[in-house]
RNA sequence: GCCCGCGUGGCGGAACCGGUAGACGCAGCGGACUUAAAAUCCGCCGGCCGAAGGCUGUGCCGGUUCAAAUCCGGCCGCGGGCACCA
């Protein structure tokens, strides 16, 4: 390309990104309104924690979501594109903690700070819909929305574990226990038990398992992650009679074919049988305590080794009228179930494990077909199938048909009932701590627990609050929690526990869609209109608890009327993490990018505090404990939005993780230094030229127009496919073409040069116009648009620019490649095959051998079978 | 342990329905321009043997097919999710 004569102004991302954001936002460009006559587009992407700074991740989720929203504008859809934070949560406590700074305020200062930095991504936000979760406008709807849910009976209380901190006196987050301690005080941490807030989504397990058939949009490990944590399972429920005693056990079996193997019975260490052991024998009630201590974390659960105690109560079989021991065991969830089990030891690990440890008989009842089990001799339980023995009628079944006959013939009897059960759990939406929306219930000592009548919400949070890491905030300040019962007037107690966070996820989406609303959580027909959400973009993490909390919510909303649609989210996008290898130093640990530098010699990376060489680890997750992260504002600040969006849509596809490159990056400015420079000459060699809209008659100038509308083609293709990568590829290829071109050409350009490369050149901004939209813009206005990209449509392919005027027939011979014949188009497969046979390199390849056979595929392959 | 997903040059990745393996970019090498550097532009770039050309090559082994990175079976490795759910 020729630069001589033309003194070119040099491409300055910062100046152009300021002036187009700017106009962006004096021209209100990308404000959604309902529009019955344009078909709306959602485009949701997940709304952030604002921790005061934005993170790669953030950039690649934004840079994703803005991308798609700016293609479907192009489109001519009337796009929805919101954004807003996810602001209550604990590290704003904890940041008031350390710094003594008011959470609230803590949280704004960071809202500013983020949203000004995301500002210069170059997002296209429809900002005035703008919302943050800790405003009490967003809580008081909040707060309407959970008495509703109250109200249908989704909502209620029940006493559940926690982790206890017996020196802070507060409850923990799994997260704040390391190693069984509290991360403050280092205290052993304790289960205790406490009366807290459910929702009831199990209500709703089979409609959001089924859901997941109808949401072919999502990826199939989502919904195979959502299935699993569902975990729906069917079987028997019954009882056992206790030898004795009045009352009976009930256990659920997923086993009911092993039913006559049974050869004890272990509960749970909060079962109502343990605790009535315990309250009689004080060595059960240390073994009761001992299965209590420690925290709740699965990590130290899952260590725990298989302990029991036996109760010395007996129960007797249903069938047999065998009595079996009951024991205590401490690996029995009192929460699944019955919080009983019938043991197997013969056709179940665990059991297995614990009858040797506790010398119980091994009863087989299912002999495989290949081997013979002998009880004394197994070293491990066997699951698999086989035929029924020792079973009494049952005896000689497979176990598949003996299963399904013994519950016929247990529900026939009265004796059980077929169940279905799932892992899922409620959803404990009680926090103990102060920056959270509260949940709006009243303690009255006569009248029991009521809701806060509604034209009394919100409940506000205490401004003057004091944070000490001790106890629950809310429960300590003196006066907040005081307020009259709405029924009797006496003196109650507001409830001091502050709703989960996820709470505040589950439906911001819908507030979105009526943010200014101050009557009520939703207008209906708004919502209606928006909802749902057709495509929704974020990182993987939220697979399980986010997305299927949020869906939950919004299946619980339509039920009170508040939204019509069964799904909240059509589409799902997850998008993998930004990766970068970590450095450390052998003195100074792990080490940021910038602290190590080029050593001498070739003695690579070294420490810039000691010169020793660093030692260059993984590629990992960028995280600040790693240090392996790169800060977006730099990045921004040195090359701007557009090469920072560029590299993070070019280096991988959405769903993979993304590798961090420095070189990349300055891949990404180049090419964009490449665009402008095109265009810029383009534009002063031949100022006036009009777009082709026709094939030129030289031939050169016909192939590059066809490249041009093929790009067309292959980048709207990729869009479909959310191949944001291979689309930007296709441009490059076309920019790199169209460069050649114009370098080659004399001066001044040709007429029809110009045309065919005008075309190029603005068909190039088009397409590029989602991912980086202000280099597009500004190189748009410089040919003499008035009209700004971000009002144009998405460029159409010229059907006769798409045809082929050649073919490249590839020629095989036994499927190896060994010619290529270059063809007018449209020649008939006779020809072509005859073509083949007469090739000179195939000739030799056909040597001394008889052709079997000729597949040919017009206008593409010719394959000879020769032997 | 169970359930997913993935293994392609020095690197990120492409090849969409089984049909030219390695597009595009990075790194590297060579060259042009320049007093010089930067910037920019051009060329080369899986391995082996070579002059043309040939052989070989998509984790490994086998199969289906005229044709396999792609489909099937079995291994190996990596990543993720779940993990006493009875």
């Amino acid at each position: 390309m020729r630069t001589d004569g033309y003194p070119m102004e040099k491409y300055n991302p910062q100046a152009i990104e300021a002036k187009w954001q700017r106009r962006w936002e004096e021209e209100q460009t990308f404000r959604a309104a309902e529009d019955a006559a344009r078909e709306k587009y959602y485009l949701l992407v997940m709304f952030p924690y604002p921790s005061g700074r934005i993170h790669m991740g953030h950039v690649r989720n934004y840079a994703i979501g803005d991308v798609m929203a700016r293609r479907q504008r192009m489109n001519g859809k009337n796009v929805l594109h919101p954004m807003g934070w996810d602001a209550f949560g604990m590290p704003a406590e904890n940041a008031a903690l350390k710094e003594g700074v008011h959470p609230g305020e803590w949280t704004w200062r960071n809202i500013d700070a983020m949203r000004r930095e995301l500002k210069t991504m170059g997002l296209s936000y429809d900002w005035s819909r703008e919302l943050a979760t800790c405003d009490p406008a967003y809580a008081h709807w909040e707060q309407a929305l959970f008495l509703k849910l109250y109200e249908k009976g989704l909502v209620y209380r029940k006493t559940s574990l926690v982790n206890w901190d017996p020196v802070d006196q507060t409850v923990l987050a799994n997260e704040q226990v390391i190693d069984g301690r509290g991360w403050r005080s280092g205290a052993l941490v304790e289960r205790r038990e406490l009366a807290q807030w459910f929702l009831r989504i199990t209500a709703y397990a089979d409609e959001l398992l089924a859901g997941l058939d109808k949401l072919p949009g999502w990826p199939e490990t989502v919904r195979t992650m959502q299935s699993n944590w569902i975990g729906k399972s069917r079987g028997l429920e019954f009882s056992f009679a206790l030898k004795g005693r009045s009352d009976r056990l009930t256990v659920y079996t997923t086993r009911p074919d092993t039913i006559l193997g049974v050869t004890f019975c272990s509960i749970a260490p909060e079962h109502p049988l343990a605790r009535e052991t315990a309250q009689r024998d004080p060595a059960a009630a240390a073994f009761v305590r001992e299965c209590l201590s420690g925290a709740v974390t699965e990590e130290s659960l899952e260590r725990a080794e298989k302990k029991g105690f036996d109760t010395g109560l007996q129960a007797l079989h249903p069938l047999t009228g065998e009595a079996v021991p009951i024991y205590i065991a401490n690996f029995v969830l009192m929460s699944y179930g019955s919080g009983a089990v019938m043991a197997v030891p013969a056709h179940d690990q665990r059991d297995f494990e614990f009858a040797r440890k506790y010398q119980i008989p091994v009863k087989v009842v299912i002999q495989p077909a290949d081997r013979k089990l002998v009880p004394h001799l197994m070293t491990e339980a066997y699951t698999g199938p086989g035929v029924q023995v020792h079973s009494g009628p049952y005896d000689g079944l497979d176990n598949e048909t003996a299963k399904q006959r013994i519950i016929d013939d247990f529900q026939d009897k009265g004796l059980g009932e077929a169940r279905v059960n799932y892992r899922l759990r409620d959803w404990g939406i009680s926090r103990q701590r102060y920056w959270g929306n509260p949940i709006p219930m009243i303690h009255c000592p006569s009248c029991g627990v009521l809701p806060v009548p509604a034209e009394q919400l919100p409940v506000p949070l205490p401004q003057d609050v004091e944070i000490t890491g001790a106890g629950n905030p809310l429960e300590r300040h003196p006066t907040w929690k005081n307020v009259p019962c709405p029924k009797c007037g006496a003196a109650a107690r507001r409830e001091t526990d502050t709703m989960d966070t996820f709470m505040e996820s589950s439906w911001y989406f819908l507030r979105y869609c009526c943010p200014d609303l101050n009557s009520a959580p939703l207008d209906r027909a708004r919502v209606d209109h928006w909802m749902p959400v057709d495509h929704y973009v974020g990182g993987i993490e939220h697979a399980v608890l986010h997305l299927l909390y949020a869906r939950f919510f919004h299946k619980a909303l339509r039920d009170v009327d508040q939204v019509s649609c069964d799904e909240p989210f059509s589409r799902l996008l997850t998008q993998g993490m930004v990766r970068k290898d970590t450095h450390r130093c052998p003195t100074h640990g792990w080490l940021y990018p910038q602290e190590s530098v080029e050593g001498e010699d070739e003695a690579g990376l070294c420490c810039v505090h000691c010169g020793q060489p660093v030692v260059i680890g993984r590629n990992e997750k960028m995280s600040k404990s790693k240090r392996n992260v790169v800060d977006p504002g730099e990045l921004i600040a040195g090359y701007g939005a557009d090469t920072a969006r560029l590299f993070m849509l070019f280096a991988a596809p959405p769903e993979r993780d993304l590798e961090w490159s420095d070189s990349g990056v300055d891949g990404a400015w180049r090419f964009l230094g490449r665009l402008w420079r095109l265009t810029l000459e383009l534009h002063e060699r031949a100022p006036d030229a009009q777009p082709a809209r026709t094939l030129p008659e030289n031939a050169e100038l016909r192939k590059l127009r066809r490249k041009t509308h093929a790009t067309i083609a292959k980048v709207t293709d990729d869009f479909e496919r959310l191949q944001f990568n291979t689309g930007i590829s296709a441009v490059m290829e076309l920019i790199n073409d169209g460069g050649q071109t114009l370098a080659q050409s004399p001066d001044p350009l040709p007429p029809e040069t110009a045309a065919v490369l005008r075309e190029l050149a603005e068909s190039a901004l088009l397409l590029l116009h989602p991912y980086v939209p202000h280099v597009t813009e500004e190189l748009w206005e410089r040919l003499g648009h008035e009209i700004p990209l971000s009002r144009q449509s998405w460029p159409v392919a010229d059907p006769e620019a798409l045809t082929k005027e050649e073919w490249t027939i590839v020629v095989q011979v036994n499927g190896k490649l060994r010619a290529r014949l270059v063809v007018p188009a449209e020649t008939p497969d006779a020809v072509l095959e005859e073509m083949a046979l007469e090739d000179e390199r195939v000739q030799t390849h056909l040597m001394g051998k008889t052709v079997r056979k000729i597949v040919v595929l017009s206008g593409r392959l010719v394959n000879i079978a020769a032997a």
